[in-house]
DNA sequence: AGTGGCAAAATCGTCCGACAGTCCGATTAT
DNA sequence: ATAATCGGACTGTCGGACGATTTTGCCACT
């Protein structure tokens, strides 16, 4: 039935080191923004070479936990990018083909709410950041391009206004998996574009009056409308082709 | 004002290396499965060194994106798994101090959500998963560390049986942060483990039954009961202190 | 005392070469 | 055909090396 023994993983040198750090750092025993050793230190302490020391630290590196501020030669600890972590989880996704409707049904899940909070919560500064989004998407919205990039920019400012790192976290990766599909949709969807700078200016003006029930209406129909602008889309498809 | 150049940010050669390769499996020229090149033999290809190819390989490696196969020695394509990735994201989170409340907020808005498509899509495998859950989280109601994993487990379930990837991902990393917490309440908190079993058994039948509504309905009132745990915990621990 | 400048020391990115342990494939023996 | 065997291919780790920059220590100067 069940074996005798599970096969032994064994972790080879740079693995372990990397752990070890982790550990520490996860723990706080290492501060954000505590200059690391350097490598022949590191090397010397953990009693390996250096080029195995490296090896391990690439793999902080890359998990967003160590890094350098530009033009310095040190490593540091740092936090965690929310940017890198979730383009990391986007790329998860994309990889393992995510149909456009998961990625709605999630869409619809957390940004109405988002939105929400982001009407009780918003600072003067957050709703600036809101407000610019939008004008970009009205000022840009012929380039197709810059348009989408500011439809993403609207969104990630609404997560980012409803105080909430865990939502806006959660909600990053939606954005860079819309992006495309939206890219495509918003050019053979006539109507799009005016229905989303329309939601944008709904959804703004509830957040800056701290209107959450509004806020989150608005939003579900906004999130809607992106369906609906699939479907149509996926109906032309399917006629054209 | 700004500045006429922007400082070049010299990428190393590891990590464009990293890049390329990168760029390779996201497009699909290299497939999940694929093997890749022997470390010398890229090495050759891209005219470096192979320390040099070793630190590319090693960024890719904590992505997920090249893995091996237990006892095999060649790097291959991989998919990136899920709890990968989902565990980079709590550590993340963790490290940037998230409050209860904020992880609670996220929980509210995904996990009812998930029940709700678990009704209507899990599978029968899915669902004895889930009873299983349910079923550990009885057994062992008395062991508190058994206790919060099977609860992880339950929602896990839950959200795997929803058939929504972007969900499933969304949701993975909560549950890492809401252990801990949820250790630490479950033992001060009385009437917190007969609530969960309650909730738990009331939510798969609503799955195994396939009442969306209910099935999100009862998750909702699970859900906010560990805010109400929470707060009597917050409560009794400011008493004592 | 504080500042500026400069040369030495430290550190990083990359390279070269090497070796033991292990996995794979082919060859040989049963 | 299957099993045992052997050599080659690779990975993990090591030691050493070198140019390019950054950091540091020190000294002169205001």
């Amino acid at each position: 039935m069940t074996d005798l023994f599970a096969p032994l993983d064994d972790h080879p040198a740079y693995r372990q080191i990397a752990n070890v750090i982790e550990k520490r750092i996860v723990a706080r025993s290492l501060r954000a923004g505590d200059p690391l050793p350097s490598e022949m230190d590191l090397a010397r302490q953990f009693g390996v070479n250096r080029s195995t020391i490296r090896e391990a630290i690439r793999e902080l590196e890359t998990h967003g936990l160590l890094g350098r501020v530009r033009g310095e030669k040190r490593l540091r600890v740092t936090r965690p990018e929310p940017r890198r972590v979730s383009s990391g989880v986007s790329r998860a996704l994309a990889l393992h083909d995510v149909t456009f409707l998961e990625l709605w049904e999630a869409m619809m899940a957390i940004e109405p709410v988002a939105a929400q909070y982001a009407a009780a919560r918003r600072s003067p500064a957050q709703l600036q950041t809101l407000m610019r989004a939008a004008a970009r998407f009205k000022r840009e919205v012929a380039d197709t391009a810059a348009a989408v990039s500011a439809v993403v920019d609207f969104f990630t400012a609404v997560a980012a206004a409803s105080g909430n790192q865990v939502l806006a976290l959660s909600q990053a990766p939606l954005n860079l998996l819309l992006a495309p599909a939206l890219t495509r949709m918003i050019d053979r969807v006539p109507q799009a574009r005016a229905r989303i700078q329309d939601a944008q200016g709904r959804i703004f003006e509830a957040i800056k009056l701290g209107r959450s029930e509004q806020a989150r209406t608005w939003m579900e129909k906004h999130i809607r409308d992106f369906k609906r602008g699939y479907d149509i889309d996926r109906q032309a498809s399917l006629v054209a082709g």
